[in-house]
DNA sequence: TATGAATGAGTCTTCATTCAT
DNA sequence: GATGAATGAAGACTCATTCAT
């Protein structure tokens, strides 16, 4: 690649970056609908035709930011050493990751668990990488018997609905006068998680 | 009031139901940005012009509609007679009361706990009914020694975390492969509730 | 009717025959697609939004000026008095009546047989009132053995297709050296009517 | 000339010919304005750009095909041995030429005959050879006595004028429903030719 | 009370064209 | 010679809202 096409692309990524970041905030502060190409564009001054040189249109735009934003969590995620340890601390930990991450990353949760674009271009929800590694370690507690003779899928789902209670409410609630948040995460992980534990 | 009085202020309030039963409908479906005024007024078979005579703007009367949802769910846990019988007990019925309600009635809940519209006009959440309801429960069970000297505020807020989690799930994402709803609500209520049981 | 009423009623009327009249001239000049209704507003100084209260899109107000160009094309033949006098005479001046209507309504005459639109939302050409009438006049010639046995269809079909010829060529390509117009339209007509007849 | 420049002239040439054809086709089906060098660009799989390299801009290449056109239909007209025979048979097969080439051509009978563009940059139509040849025979004629002594001129025009007009109709109202399109052809060719012939 | 008409602002998107490389 | 990137201008169309009636 010559030295003018090395320039050319690197100009190409950042701006693309640059729509991404905006386009994200936009998003998650508008919704799907209310978002606008145009006022992404102004937002990085540039015409709304360029957004289409990097996007085909809105809803993939919007589809290649939750696909990013699952992919973000289950990086947070995957920084655990899964199969080291005491998987119910690994589970606990893992919970509290997952909830952090919404907190400290809410356009990317959003993104993952809360947008719904109103035209839904069969957006299938399957299973994502996260609620893997969930399961995972789950399995991982009711195989080492930390937890009792748990249906893995049952427990997974239960497990994953009251994290991402917290974290939802947290989230799009945040003048809601809530107790300290840390102390309100905890125990809802905690809560969720020793009902399971088999009493030593 | 005439007769003439009476008869034209119960058309007024047939309109006035008809149109929240719409606008609830299209709300709940399309998202507060999508939600057209003209086609809500198109549905019920009216000028637009004639909404703004019952409500001022679209907002007012999305704001309407959540007000009444909150009524609507506090109405349903009323229905438990609140001060007789095992607080623990009752605390699980109104959870479960909570999570059907928002299955049943998806629409209001989601005007209640999902839906955001893009116009903050400094909405601020506060603590509703139900919530209030919650927490009297849970104030029992530790006044009455079911639950350990737990915070009540804490507690509480983090069962309705857990229960929230549940039903936002089930509700925004009909398509992810969930197991059986019931086990899974009853999973997540009893998860909840049992580790903060004062063991027997 | 208020005097309220038929006032905003003539107002009414009459904007939707301003947009009339500047379509077709617009429709006529520019083609369908580059016809925008853009300009069309501006041009009779309203709002885009105002066209659509009297069109429901584009190709509906296309297609209305279509069939009402068909209208006064019919008209003006239905002034012939068709069932009295020579059939051939009568059909000689229906033909002229054809191409001087063409002349005098370019823009009539295209909406009818010149222009296409892009979108063909099924526009499916069928045999016109003015088309009828030309093949009523073919009937009564050969019925009254003016016309050899010549089968109507085909002998109508070729005469209009002659007549059109000069019509269109004579509105598309104005700036072609044309020999008088009145000679030539004459000719065009006689050639194909002449060559038909049963020499006496 | 080089050998590497041969090559290139060739892979220019070649490039040239395919934008050619590939904008005959887009043309022809969607019109002067829906036609759009994008999407020219993207059948044949180069830049937007590329085309602007051998045309200045969009209505050059129109104009191009415009005059490709009129030399493909007199190249046809050319294979009729124009000097010797019976000049009037010959002018019913040049007529019968004209037409099948622009029925087996729509596309060139379009650029040539029923296309505008809507940026009228004073393209002035003048006498086409096909046209001249047509003439030609029309004057033999009336120099060999098949013809009374007819104005020329008009006698052509006349005659064009009607074979335009089956042309122009069976290929822009192909949905109409006429009768089998050879007698048709037939018929206006012969009622147009027949009706100046001197009889014998 | 109810509404039909009207509109300004804004939606997504596409286009012909230019220009630096 | 070829192109990728960029854009200003324009396209059809929709909407919340107002206002005269």
């Amino acid at each position: 690649m010559s030295r003018g096409a090395v320039r050319r692309q690197r100009r190409q990524d950042e701006l693309r970056a640059e729509i991404l970041a905006n386009a994200r905030e936009l998003f998650a502060t508008k919704g799907y609908e209310a978002f606008s190409i145009r006022t992404l564009a102004t937002k990085i001054d540039c015409s709304p035709a360029t957004i289409y040189l990097h996007f085909t249109d809105k809803y993939e735009l919007f589809e290649y930011l939750v696909e990013d934003s699952f992919e973000q969590l289950s990086a947070a995620l995957r920084k655990l050493d899964l199969d080291r340890g005491d998987p119910l601390q690994l589970l606990k930990q893992g919970a509290r990751i997952y909830v952090d991450f919404g907190l400290s990353n809410r356009t990317a949760y959003e993104f993952a668990f809360i947008l719904r674009p109103t035209i839904r271009r069969a957006t299938r929800w399957k299973p994502h990488a996260a609620f893997q590694i969930l399961r995972d370690l789950v399995k991982r507690c009711i195989a080492e018997h930390r937890f009792g003779p748990l249906d893995v899928e049952l427990t997974s789902q239960g497990l994953w609905a009251a994290i991402h209670g917290v974290t939802a409410l947290l989230i799009t609630r945040p003048s809601f006068p809530w107790v300290d948040r840390n102390a309100l995460i905890a125990r809802v992980v905690d809560s969720a998680i020793d009902s399971l534990e088999v009493s030593p």
